[in-house]
DNA sequence: GCGAAATAGGACTAAAATAGTACCGTTTCG
DNA sequence: CGAAACGGTACTATTTTAGTCCTATTTCGC
């Protein structure tokens, strides 16, 4: 757990390969198919990133996506929070969060320095870095889980059923 | 996102109460009663705890749990461990993992440095540093709201490097 | 001007993870 | 022996996330 959603993992490889592109546009066709992640679901992820203001969008034919700033300038947390929203590791952190353990509860405060520590470390890190890529770590299992993800299966999620 | 799950916020409200209850058993029962938390859930959660070591549990009657060490011993990324099992970002980490979008990808080594970021911030905190404080900051919001953090001094990595 | 290419936005469906509950077995005290 | 309490597992419901599709709007090229 802690861990974050798929789209952002998507997300950041699409801006990885926007990056690669310099000022150059993309569509987002082409970055579905140089990246392998499904069309509709790139298409989402830069609607998304437009929004947030991470990339720039250029409507109507030959149109496309590029960043809107250089890759160090855009930090891990920018992209979580375009693509997840705030960054908040507790529900119970604001002042009308109606939790009904209020009086019982005595903790709270401390899960937003948590917070804190956690944000100050995605802030840290920009898609540059991100882009400079050290695999530091050997195999690495998942939450007991055996990650065996197939070349051939990764889009095996043919809805039709 | 990037937030726990409700499970582990009411694990640590339940560790909570046993860590005021000092070194007297409570059964689940009764820390369901003192939290407001439903029985089942309560029970569910001591399982879990126990299983991971953190509580200790006493069965029959006059049973219960307790602490199975002081809640300074007892980090944060115990406590997230034992309800969610491994800290981990993303599923995309792994040199084995045969990703598809690999060659493409580029990403993937960073992710966990900024794993290991948070799971530092993680360790810095103890069930006793929960217990310390009450609601610091008053309203408190992420993303692009302003956020009023007044206890600036949140420990920094103070890891020492 | 017209049509094609491309984004914008939203609605919708399906799948998966989470939360919560219940049941049954085992242990221990009195 | 019986009640209290934990242990484990299985199940269901809810919520969240992922992914798809449709329609409107903008812009380029002829």
């Amino acid at each position: 757990m802690l861990r974050l959603s798929k789209l952002t993992d998507y997300g950041t490889v699409v801006l990885a390969r926007l990056a690669a592109g310099g000022n150059r546009v993309s569509s987002a066709s082409d970055l579905a198919a140089a990246t392998g992640i499904a069309p509709p679901t790139v298409s989402k992820l830069l609607k998304l990133l437009s929004k947030a203001g991470l990339v720039i969008s250029t409507r109507g034919a030959n149109g496309g996506y590029r960043l809107s700033r250089d890759a160090a300038e855009i930090s891990a947390a920018a992209i979580i929070d375009a693509l997840e929203g705030p960054v908040s590791i507790t529900e119970c952190s604001a002042e009308d969060s109606n939790c009904d353990y209020e009086s019982t509860c005595a903790i709270g405060g401390a899960w937003q320095r948590i917070n804190v520590a956690i944000r100050r470390a995605l802030d840290d890190i920009s898609l540059a870095d991100l882009l400079k890529n050290t695999r530091l770590n050997p195999a690495f299992r998942f939450a007991g889980v055996p990650v065996t993800i197939d070349n051939a299966n990764i889009q095996k999620k043919s809805h039709g059923n």
